[in-house]
DNA sequence: CATGAATGAGAGTTCATTCAT
DNA sequence: AATGAATGAACTCTCATTCAT
């Protein structure tokens, strides 16, 4: 049977789901075996090995985001819109695929030692992304001098962050329940409030 | 050498590197033992499980941070002179202690499941900290209102980002050397530039 | 050699005598595993764990036993016959199975707090069959009332601790050459003793 | 201090209570060392090693029933008399000390192979006593020719297993209700039936 | 006598990976 | 292409025993 797309569909799919909510180490690949419905070696004949099946994750999910900011962003024109159309695009991203940031987090605090080339690259590419975004600006006058790097982590750390730590938050709220500003913020306000502090620091 | 004292510390220094820089699960008590020139046994015989020890370092490390921060802060006056120390302190602790930005990515990336009561009441109580930071602004009059979470998550998120991408950044200029504002910035300046941006938000 | 049925079955084998000769915490997987020349993580991946194993070697043999048994008394007519039958295939299958003894004997001294629900379970049925022996018997007027419970200890106990003590016996009339009745009588003649004994207190 | 005895009877105590409740493996000497507060080292001076510990909790208490029933035995007359002694003052001893029993199968069970020499030796005396009760009761024409080993073991095996299967048999019970003469009758009333039972079998 | 520190051997268990079919 | 069997190394944890003070 020409199953073998659909198998290493399921396969990917699923370790995702379980990478991300339990981590590398955690998730075995017996469990992504029984999950999947998929006999353990298979995967070893589609991935060659662990460290394989993640990097397809993770390329898989880079390429994705990417390329949805890249096409996204197109159509715009002043900077300050594109600046806007990154961080809501981003931010919507990370909420459909809510195991990304967990993954970014993870993959990022380990100084990136499992992290094989192509999403290295990737990465960069999108911080890239932005960085054009920026150089842009300034180009067009609309921005002045800044530092690239660190409004990237703003946004995706501060992002990230929020996403990431929703749980932990709402567990604070059961214990104090004046817990400040812990849910009752939507991801959009979020993003507004983000691009509104950043906007201002970049505004000549 | 028969000096319980040093053994503990011994293995709490070695833990700390260890689980900082390759993980918590990566980390064997093997590894440990072995860096501390100890018999693995003793890490059970001071601190019952790896779990227990682990939580121990987490703990240990987050206190530290805390009252660091209260006790530089103490004698400042106006709040925006508090919120410049909360980020520098901060950042000066987690340059210092290189193993805190991946383990608290690390934490929080994984939800919290693994994460001790006690930590995470640790996590908590640094946000209180600048939240009442915040708030006592906004009490002056010096602050308006604002998102305390997400100038929370904007000052540890890109602090946080900025220390564990860094071999990321090295490695990256090496293939592409116009690598922007990759790593030319030292942290002071990170430090004055996420200030001033958070400041433009806050200052009415 | 890939051949499922034949590594269970050699695992079940040795763990059975391993357990028997030496007990459940004396005997170490590592032990099964040697013997029966198989890798240790086959256990596992066959019973789950030592307990599962446990499990399945008592409950294999209790099952045994207990058709057995059954199946012999299916024939008979007189309650005495039935009860005859009961003690001597009870016997003889302990001897067959040398290992059984010890096994239920350390499995009741220890309160059956290791005493997997289908162990237990068996070890009942086993005692309700001889109970409806001697229901049956007093219902048809050959037995007089009594505590089937006692009669089955009796029965159980002696040939147990009969079986079981038979090394210690041999040891001792090394020492002491004049042992009276230690090892002279076969099982036969300690059948028939116990029968003729429990008969006359059941005997109208 | 010369709490030396004080010290050693605490640990025997409670080896006694850990060994009759756990068996030997699952008690470790740590639980005896805190159960007993006093220092785990100290085991090994007083007992050389765990073997040890148990030879003497093992030879301490079988001393101790030997030299009751010997004793309650030396002033009756009718070896009729002299055997209920012996089944009674062997059951209240099994009831007084309730880790007896478990005890005494679990080292049965296990071929005698840890089993001490002098411990060996007590259980043999045990028998002896009684034998020498049948035999006397031989001599004066009470009894008629008899299997004393059998005897024996119908004593000691039923109601030993009668003792230790109490909380299996009361666990079944609330599973069947109807659980037959599981836990209606008195130790004494077992004692009394399974007096009967053999006196019938013995007397003339 | 007494104690806490230290040891080393092994226990059960997990898991990525490979092999045979 | 697919499967279940098999492997071996590693892991966390336990414990009897010894050492130093």
């Amino acid at each position: 049977m020409r199953d073998a797309k659909k198998s290493r569909e399921k396969i990917i799919q699923n370790a995702i789901e379980l990478f991300s909510k339990e981590g590398y180490h955690k998730t075995s690949l017996d469990d992504i075996a029984k999950k999947s419905n998929i006999n353990k070696a298979m995967i070893f004949y589609y991935y060659k090995s662990k460290a394989g099946l993640y990097e397809e994750v993770m390329s898989k999910t880079l390429s994705d985001i990417y390329s949805t900011i890249k096409e996204a962003i197109k159509n715009s024109s002043r900077a300050k819109d594109n600046l806007k159309i990154f961080i809501e695009t981003y931010a919507k991203y990370c909420i459909k695929y809510s195991y990304l940031p967990p993954l970014l987090l993870r993959e990022l605090s380990s100084n990136g030692q499992n992290l094989p080339f192509e999403m290295r690259n990737k990465m960069y590419q999108l911080f890239l992304l932005l960085d054009s975004i920026l150089k842009d600006g300034q180009k067009r006058g609309e921005f002045r001098e800044n530092i690239s790097i660190v409004i990237h982590f703003m946004i995706t750390g501060t992002l990230n962050l929020f996403i990431v730590s929703k749980p932990l938050r709402e567990d604070a709220k059961e214990f104090d329940s004046s817990f400040p500003s812990a849910t009752e913020y939507s991801i959009e306000e979020i993003c507004s409030y983000i691009y509104k502090t950043i906007l201002k620091t970049l505004e000549v």
